[in-house]
DNA sequence: TGCAAAATAGCACGATCGTTCGATTTCATT
DNA sequence: AATGAAATCGAACGATCGTGCTATTTTGCA
C-alpha cells in the first residue's frame, strides 16, 4: 500500500472500477482529490495539527459537514493527507530514480531531488520533518502512518546506498546507516535554515 | 537581554527590589515562575501552539483568569516560554562552558552540553528545534523571538568555533560556518531519531 | 425521463479556546 | 488591627472546533 518499489501482491484494487462495480462515483472521488490537495497546501503550512475542516470548507467553497463527509474523522483527514504526501513525495523523488543507472547514478538523483524538494520548493514545509516533530510526542494512528512513511523512505534510501556501495561506486567499508544519518542531518539543517 | 555573554550595560534592573519598590510583590513572582514551569514542560511536549491556557490552569491548580493575568495574552504566555527556555538552555549548556579553557575544549563541552540536552533530556523536546518547525510560516512577536534565540545560540557556537581555530587547536582553514551548519545537521538528526 | 444512490448542504450539539470584567481573597505595610 | 494594593477567582462572552443528524441537490444508470 505505501509502495516505494517493494512488496507489489494484492494492489490492483483499481482495474474494474467503472464497470463491475454498479455506480461509478467519479465526482466523489474527484472532490475529495481537490480537497485533499488544497489540505496538503494548508498542512504544509501550518502543520497537520493547524489542519481544521473549517478552514478547509471555507478554502474548497463547501460545507463543513460536505468536506467532512469525505474522511468521517479528522484523524482520518489527517492520515489521508500523509498518504497523499508520501504519494507525490514517491512520484517526484523516488521513481523518476529509477531511471538512472543503478547504483551512484541514481544514488545522486534521489539525494538531488529530495533535496530540491526541501529547499526549492520550500513554500511549502515539509510533511515528514513537521509531521515527525508534530507527533513525536503524540501516540496514535496519525503518528504511526507517518512513522511508516519516513521508514519506508529511509530504507529504500539505505537501499539505494547499499547499491551504490555493492556497484563498487561507493568505498566498499561504507557505512550505510552512517551515511543516511549524515545526509538526513543535512537535509534537516538545510530545511531549518531555509525555513527559519 | 538575551545575553549569551554579549552585550551587558543595561543589565541591572533587578538589583533593588525589594525594597526601593514600595511593594515587594513576592508571591506574584512566585506563582509566575511556577507557572512558566508547567508551561515550559507542556510546550516541550505538545508545541508552543499547543500551549493552552485552560491545561496550564489544571495543571497547576488554579483558575483559567489567574493564569492569564500573569501575562495578559497567550501571545506573551508564548514569549516567555521562549525565553525561559533560553535562560535554562544558556545556564545548562553555556554558562559551564565558560569553566573550560577557551578553544577546543570549550567548544567540547558546548557540543557535549547540547547534545545531552537534545539527546538524553528527550523526555522533553527542544523547544528551539519545535518553535522553529511551528513557526517557520507564522509571523509575528513568536516567531521573532524564536529566531532571535536561535541565532544568538548559534552566534555563540559560531564564536567559539572560530576561537578554537584561532587558538590553533582546529585547522587554519576551518570553514566555521560550514562546521556549524554540519554540527547543527547531526543535532537535528540525533534529536529526529530520538524521538521519532 | 425517471429512480435510487451518492454527494452535499444546513443546522445544532457540546466542548474548548482566549479574553473580559467585577467580586473576592491574600498580602505587605502603617 | 486597619487599609489599600496585588493576586486570584468565578462566571460569562463570542468564536471555533469536530461531529451527528436530517434535508436537499446532484449524479449515474435503467
Amino acid at each position: 500500500m505505501n509502495s516505494f518499489v517493494h512488496d507489489r501482491e494484492a494492489g490492483n484494487d483499481a482495474s474494474l472500477d467503472a464497470q463491475a462495480v454498479p455506480r461509478a462515483l467519479v465526482k466523489g472521488r474527484q472532490t475529495r482529490a481537490a480537497i485533499l490537495d488544497a489540505a496538503l497546501a494548508l498542512a504544509s503550512q501550518i502543520g497537520l495539527e493547524g489542519l481544521s475542516i473549517g478552514a478547509l470548507a471555507e478554502v474548497t467553497g463547501m460545507s463543513k459537514s460536505g468536506v467532512f463527509a469525505h474522511f468521517g474523522s479528522r484523524e482520518e483527514l489527517q492520515i489521508s493527507v500523509v498518504r497523499e504526501y508520501h504519494a507525490r513525495f514517491e512520484e517526484e523523488v523516488f521513481l523518476p530514480a529509477l531511471r538512472s543507472a543503478r547504483g551512484l547514478p541514481r544514488l545522486r538523483v534521489l539525494f538531488d531531488r529530495w533535496l530540491k524538494r526541501v529547499s526549492v520548493e520550500i513554500d511549502s514545509g515539509c510533511i515528514y520533518i513537521s509531521g515527525a516533530v508534530e507527533f513525536d510526542d503524540r501516540p496514535g494512528p496519525v503518528r504511526d502512518a507517518l512513522v511508516t512513511m519516513v521508514q519506508t523512505w529511509q530504507t529504500a534510501l539505505a537501499r539505494a546506498i547499499r547499491a551504490a556501495v555493492s556497484e563498487g561506486h561507493l568505498r566498499a567499508d561504507t557505512d550505510a546507516a552512517q551515511l543516511l544519518f549524515e545526509v538526513h542531518g543535512l537535509i534537516l539543517a538545510l530545511h531549518h535554515d531555509a525555513r527559519f
